[in-house]
DNA sequence: GCATCACTTAATGCATACATAAATGCATCC
DNA sequence: GGATGCATTTATGTATGCATTAAGTGATGC
């Protein structure tokens, strides 16, 4: 059991008028995006609470709203646990942005895009770009969520969008630790290219399928590196 | 303002060992799915400890938790309101349920799926059947909701249930309330019966695309429904 | 050394109290 | 009648206390 030490986090002036357990929320969560909470570890309530510099309370409702994100498990008594990524786990992840993501851009070529959005999607291709050439990984993995997040929201499906981020994240952990691990993402810097046109073309048959090709190609990839390196506590 | 009056509901004994947070989630939601508390109206934190017997403490994680499935909204000093359901909330529900649903049926005849399963399948197609036939629809329904979670089920993936449900019961209320307004649904229960042989024949195209054009078809109709008819608070 | 039992500790689930601030009601003015 | 200001009420967000019980620890017996 991995214990963190407490260390008093007091809120900052601008977020007095965040709820504590908002600020909770985000800051636990964004703990466990960063791995600084390492995934099978368990931090109790009291502990967080500590921690964050306020009552249990905030600190629960925080704890209840990442167990339905499927980002952590609560046990009594053993406090609040994130929940490991398996390969497995990371398949059917990757299996439901697949379908979800195919379905976006299929959305977002029928729709059509506007100029403006079109430049979004295009410049964060063209900023991948730039991330390869100057062997910049992590700067190209930025800007890979990015045009990711871009093309969910030219869906205009809110609810799609939100449910996209919250599955998306369980696999954050995952892309991180295995970023320098995977080939350079030469072709798959090509298919965002390509996708953009097929949206720009308003062809969504294509745009779908060459998305969801992509995905399924770099699902393939993440679950076979997680599985070869016996990686198990992501 | 629809204010419910208070009507105290104690645990029963078997219910005694699940925590209240967990009966209030369960007992509220059902509220809601049954459109007992409707779309639009709100119930504070105290009318619904006061009616469910218990504190607010474990209404209100049960109320974090519906809102976060999108069921309500929590509002300071307003408590929580049922979110209304409009067409074009509908239309975004459907569109990811056709995504998951396609994968699922995609899924499930690319594992194949055993006699049992096969059988299971079967036999909510025939029960749709008998329910067309002896004109309930209701029942209809109820097959047509089971077959729905078992194609689900079928694909394997935890997540994808979980999420599809989150999603379907969104549009639960939709539905019910539009039930008898749709044509009896006789070909919607071909689509099932074709669905069934895809996977027996173990043909993933042709799962997704059956099941799809049957999610659409029947998206298409629901959407025209509400917005025919006017309706706004489902 | 291992299994069992009894006792103690402590983490959660929940109830209750308190502080804050939004909503409401009322009085006054134009 | 409508707008404004002020006082009061009240619903939430949070802190704290209490009851329950699971988990941990130590002693004992085989």
């Amino acid at each position: 059991m991995n214990r963190t030490k407490p260390v008093v986090e007091s809120p900052s002036e601008e977020e007095a008028r965040v709820p504590a357990s908002e600020r909770a929320y985000r800051r636990l969560k964004q703990l466990i995006l960063d791995n600084e909470i390492a995934a099978g570890s368990q931090m109790l309530e009291l502990e967080a609470a500590a921690r964050l510099g306020m009552s249990r309370t905030p600190v629960r409702e925080a704890m209840v709203r990442l167990e339905q994100e499927g980002m952590v498990e609560l046990r009594p008594r053993h406090g609040m646990r994130v929940l490991p990524i398996s390969p497995d786990a990371l398949a059917e992840i990757y299996d439901i942005l697949t379908a979800l993501e195919g379905m976006a851009a299929e959305s977002a070529a029928r729709k059509g895009a506007n100029p403006d959005q079109l430049a979004a999607l295009q410049q964060a291709v063209d900023e991948m770009e730039e991330a390869l050439a100057a062997d910049d990984l992590l700067r190209w993995s930025q800007a890979d969520a990015r045009f990711h997040r871009q093309l969910v929201e030219l869906a205009g499906n809110r609810r799609l969008a939100s449910i996209v981020e919250q599955v998306s994240d369980q696999a954050h952990r995952a892309r991180l630790t295995t970023l320098r691990l995977r080939p350079k993402p030469v072709s798959s810097n090509r298919d965002h290219a390509a996708l953009v046109a097929a949206i720009r073309d308003r062809d969504p048959q294509k745009a779908r399928e060459i998305h969801e090709q992509h995905r399924r190609r770099a699902a393939e990839m993440l679950v076979a590196l997680v599985r070869d390196f016996g990686l198990k506590q992501l």
